[in-house]
Order: C-alpha cells, then structure tokens, then sequence
DNA sequence: AAAAAAT
C-alpha cells in the first residue's frame, strides 16, 4: 500500500530517528501540495538570500540558524533534527509526553487543508489575499532604544525553512508593515508594545518569531520538575475572545506546521477535558483567553515557568472586559519569569492609561510600534450613515438587503454582517430576518459556545450570508469576503464603531458600511461626523447639524489630536506623529530616538522629552 | 447599559 511518497519519506534522512519524525512513515497524510515531489529537494524558490541573513544586531544569535543546516532538513518533515523544539532527542521528553507512546501514531494534521475545501464562497481568487498595494501608504512609527531596521521581504529574516514553506503555503508573498517591523524587532529578543489591528498580518508578525525562536532553541536549559499531566508551554498568546483565541490557534497552526511546535487553544464554554488532553500531549504555544487559563493553572496543569513569550493581544479590549486581575494574575502572580527574562509583545488598538501601567509593569526596555490602520476607517470602506427611526430599521435593513441581492452576483446574498446592541436584539432580529426569508444566523455571548462556532462557519461559508452580532464579533475577527457591515444599533462609543466597520474592507478589499442613526445616538453624532470626515466621507449635512447640537459645551471626541490614521494616539507627545501617508516612511534611520527610556519613566504616560523617530 | 469571560 505504500505510494510512491511514502516510499520516499521512509528513505528520507530523518534525524535522530525517534519520535515524531519517524512517524511520518507510518498514515501520515501528505498534503497534497507535497505529493509527487522529491522529498530532498529544495524548494525552486528558496532565495539565495536566506544564506547568512542574520539581523545585525542580534544579541541572542537569532539569527545564527546557518543555511545548511536548514536546508538539510526536508520539507516533508519536522525539523527536529536541527534541535526541534522537543519531543525528540535527547533530554526534551519532559514536555509532558506522557503517553509518548501514542505520538508515534499521532499525526499533525493538515491546516491547509480546510482552505481548499470551504475557502471558495464566492470563487475567489487566493485565500489570505491581502492587497499589498494598499499597505504602501501606510504610516509606521518607531521609537525606543536601538530600533531593529524594518525587512522588506521575508527572504531578509532567518526564520528557517520550514516557517519559510509555510510562509508560502500561506501565500503570503510580502511582509505587511506590521511584519516588516514587528518581526525583526522580535527576533532580536525585544519587547514589543504595537498599535496594530488584526488585519494587518499582526498574528504572523507575532507568531513567527515565537515559532522560529522555539525552533531555534536547544531546549538544553533547565528542566521543570517532574511533575505529571502539568503542561509546561514556552509561549502565551492571551486574546480576549473564545473566537479570536480560535482564529489565532487556526493561523498559528498553519505557521507551524511540521515544524515539531505544537499549537494548543484553550477558551471556556468548550470541555475543558479535551483541552486537558491536548495540553498533556505537550504544547509549546498555548493559545488561551484569560478565564480558561486561570481555571487549568488553579488546576495544577499549567505551569508558566518555561514561558519564554508572552503575547497579548487586543491588550485594550481584554481590559476593557475587565480581565485586569485575571491577566494581572496570570502575568505577575503565577510562575511566569518576570521582564528581562521572557520576551512580551504587548498588541492594542488604544493606548490609554490602564494599558500605558499594563506596559510599564509587563515590558521591559521595549520597542513602541504604531501601524497606520488597515482597512478601517480608511478610504477602503465606503462608510454610510443613514437616518432611521427605530420602528423603521427593520424593514429598512430589508431593503438594503434587498438591494443588495439585486445588484449582486448571480442573486447571491453578500456575507453581511449586522451588529445590534444586544444580546436579545440580536436574537430577535435573526428570527425576524428567517422568517422573512433571509439566510441569517447570529453570534453574541448568549448562544453555546458550539452554537457561536456553527454560526461563524455558517456565515463564512455563505450558507447564512447574513450573521447577526453583538460586540463580541467586533473586534479581531478576521472574517474574509464580509461585503457589507450595517451598524443596526450604533454603539455608544466610536472606536467600537471603527472595530465594528473593520470587519470589512479587510486585506485590502472595498468595503460598504451602513449606519441606522436616529437621536438616540446623537453623542456619536460628533465624532462619527468626524471620522467620516477624515476619511475623505461624505457627511451628510443632517448629521453635522446633530454633530454641532450636541456638541455645545464640550467635545465628544476623545482622545482628539492624531485622527484616525493609527488606532492609537501617540501618547507621548501629540505632534510626533507624522501623518503624511503616502510618504516612504521605510527608509532606515529608525534609530535616531535617544531621548525614550521605557520603564520607569512612566509616572504621567511618557515624558515630554521623549521624541519620535520621525522627529 | 451591554457585552464578554471559568463553572
């Protein structure tokens, strides 16, 4: 029964020989972009110029992976040979394998596979496709000591062939703005604190130099104790959301497939005892929201003092969902190595006061990195506001759906995703909108977990064009191909709005979004105004005339000064940031800012001394 | 005020 693949892995030099990398012999799927192709070969397009890029300054010898020794592994394998991250070789069994006996049976399963089988809703061309083009304007601001230079290719970063392969299996063919900053910057050990949003390829840009720094340890250093069925993981990633946990474990998993690092998510409302037997076949990345971590470290089967990356991501929402303590907990109160020792990646759309004492006490000497915002709020989306009483919504939103399946393809409904204030307006809307005929399902905090999960896949796939949500599918969610976002209920405060419009447009795509606004949202009225404003939007003249009423006296916009460029204003000093989008920002010379001394300067937010790299 | 998140 062997094929001829199969034939070939079984020759294929395959290290040590034990463990995970002989299994590969056994029912191992190949995927089928590995099919027919020599196992030894390198990929045709592995550029020469892999070969001895290390960053220049790289104090941890990072970038030290010489190319030979990548090269001598093979694509079809993991890359325990060359110190794989554990489970093979000598002295890394203590990373929980217990029931090592089953790992030989065990395989990893194909990530890319899904992608062929659901991507295509709408026939589309490739999957991850973001438009680069769209990210040349982008603004980037660096400031802190010694800044790594940006990359402007993936070919400048060592991150080893394997992360490389699946770099393109990903299609990814150029590194975002966030990861031509973020990656270097991480590979040299620093701590990273970023203004960037989801989708602009942040999870990449944190995931990569966690897999590759994983890959690229000995694991000689010392072991924990013995301790049965506790999980020791290198690397955190705390999201605020079961479902942007799930997302960023699916993106993860694909970034480190067949690299011998082990992916494992762990969020509530799903059975913590299938979570239990992930984490004790053993996990390097633990993907995780903050009440499920609590629950296993209370249990004793997590520990954190192997922890070498810590990454929190949508910083601002976690804390706006007031899991302060819990991550306070997590970070400061458990066993995690303390800054200086473990790296941190600090990811927020705001940088308001509580995440400034987050920074101060979690990172140490880092770098601040601000990405000009994607696909929200910028000229991608076509933002409309229209003047709709609260008894007309609903048949308001029929007619723009209506509309819509008019003007679309072959009557096909374009996924669109409609947010409502609450948990029982969201339900009650989904119901309304079936029984009018309309393929809708819904998402907020009240359904099951599973229930949560149908509905996304649902939605995705085009089944249920229409999904209803609350908040919770505001922020993070990477949802391809969502055409149209109509702010049934507008929220009460305007970066929720831009979270909310956000969820089209993405990767670089046009988006639609549609706002239902009547006086019950006239505090928006100013800063929506705005908004609109500066993203070169048409504002209607009745809504500056709300915006002007009920702005008498004070301003509604918070925050003010930098506009809506980067999501988060430059705290340190409102004049730093440069705004001119459209300009080379990346060309070098991040390394003038002497002035910035990350910890300890804190006391008010940053000093006034602290200067801008563009400064 | 609502939403989210551990059971």
């Amino acid at each position: 029964m062997p094929t001829s693949w199969s034939d070939s892995i079984e020759k294929a030099p395959t290290g040590d020989g034990i463990g995970a990398t002989s299994r590969a012999s056994r029912s191992s799927y190949v995927p089928p972009h590995l099919r027919n192709r020599p196992p030894t070969s390198d990929p045709p397009s592995a550029p020469v110029s892999y070969a001895g890029t290390t960053l220049g300054n790289d104090p941890h010898g990072h970038g030290g992976l010489s190319v030979g020794e990548i090269h001598s592994v093979g694509p079809r394998k993991d890359r325990s040979g060359a110190g794989g991250s554990r489970g093979v070789g000598g002295g890394s069994g203590w990373n929980n394998r217990s029931g090592g006996w089953d790992r030989g049976r065990e395989r990893e399963a194909n990530p890319f596979q899904d992608d062929a089988d659901t991507e295509p809703p709408f026939g589309e061309q490739e999957n991850t496709g973001i438009n680069f083009d769209a990210y040349d304007d982008i603004p980037v601001e660096t400031s802190g000591k010694n800044v790594p230079p940006p990359v402007n290719t993936f070919a400048e970063i060592d991150l080893g062939e394997a992360l490389n392969l699946n770099i393109k299996r990903c299609k990814y063919v150029k590194p975002t703005p966030v990861q031509r900053y973020a990656i270097p910057i991480s590979l040299t050990g620093r701590d990273l604190m970023a203004c960037a949003q989801t989708g602009s390829g942040k999870t990449a840009a944190f995931c990569f130099p966690i897999i590759s720094g994983i890959m690229k340890s000995s694991q000689s250093g010392p072991r924990p104790q013995r301790m049965p069925r506790m999980a020791f993981p290198s690397a955190l990633i705390l999201s605020p959301t079961r479902e942007l946990s799930m997302q960023i474990h699916e993106e993860a998993k694909k970034f480190a497939y067949q690299t011998g690092v082990k992916v494992v998510v762990a969020y509530g409302g799903a059975p913590i005892n299938l979570q239990l037997r992930e984490l004790e076949r053993g996990v390097d990345i633990l993907v995780a929201t903050p009440g499920r971590l609590v629950d296993l470290l209370e249990r004793a089967r997590v520990s954190l003092q192997m922890i070498r990356y810590l990454a929190l991501d949508e910083a601002d929402r976690m804390l706006d969902m007031g899991f302060e303590p819990q991550i306070r907990r997590i970070v400061q109160q458990m066993d995690m190595p303390p800054p200086g020792v473990r790296q941190t990646l600090l990811f927020s759309a705001t940088f308001p006061k509580e995440i400034q004492r987050l920074a101060a006490d979690f990172l140490s000497n880092y770098v601040f990195l601000a990405v000009g915002r994607v696909g929200s709020s910028t000229d991608l989306i076509v933002q409309r506001v229209e003047y709709v009483l609260e008894t007309d919504k609903r048949s308001h939103l029929m007619d723009l759906l209506h509309a819509q399946i008019a003007n679309g393809v072959q009557a096909k409904q374009a996924l669109t995703l409609v947010f409502v204030e609450t948990k029982k307006g969201a339900d009650s809307l989904e119901h309304w909108l079936c029984i009018n005929g309309f393929p809708a399902t819904s998402i907020h905090g009240d359904r099951t977990q599973q229930e949560r999960e149908y509905a996304l896949r649902s939605f995705k796939s085009g089944k249920t064009p229409i999904l209803v949500a609350t908040d919770v599918a505001a922020r993070g969610l990477d949802i391809p191909h969502v055409a149209h976002v109509v702010n049934f209920d507008l929220p009460n405060d305007i970066d929720d709005y831009v979270h909310r419009i956000g969820r089209t447009g993405r990767a670089g795509k046009s988006g639609l979004a549609t706002a239902f606004f009547n006086e019950n949202n006239s505090s928006l009225a100013r800063p929506l105004a705005d908004l609109m404003q500066e993203s070169n939007q048409e504002v209607p003249a009745w809504l500056s005339r709300f915006a002007a009423r009920s702005s008498f006296g004070r301003s509604s916009r918070r925050g003010g000064g930098s506009g809506g460029r980067f999501g988060g204003r430059d705290f340190r000093k409102d004049n730093s940031f440069n705004r001119g989008g459209g300009m080379d920002f990346y060309g070098g010379g991040n390394n003038v800012n002497s002035g910035y001394n990350a910890p300890g300067g804190y006391g008010g937010g940053y000093g006034p001394t602290v200067t801008s790299a563009w400064d």
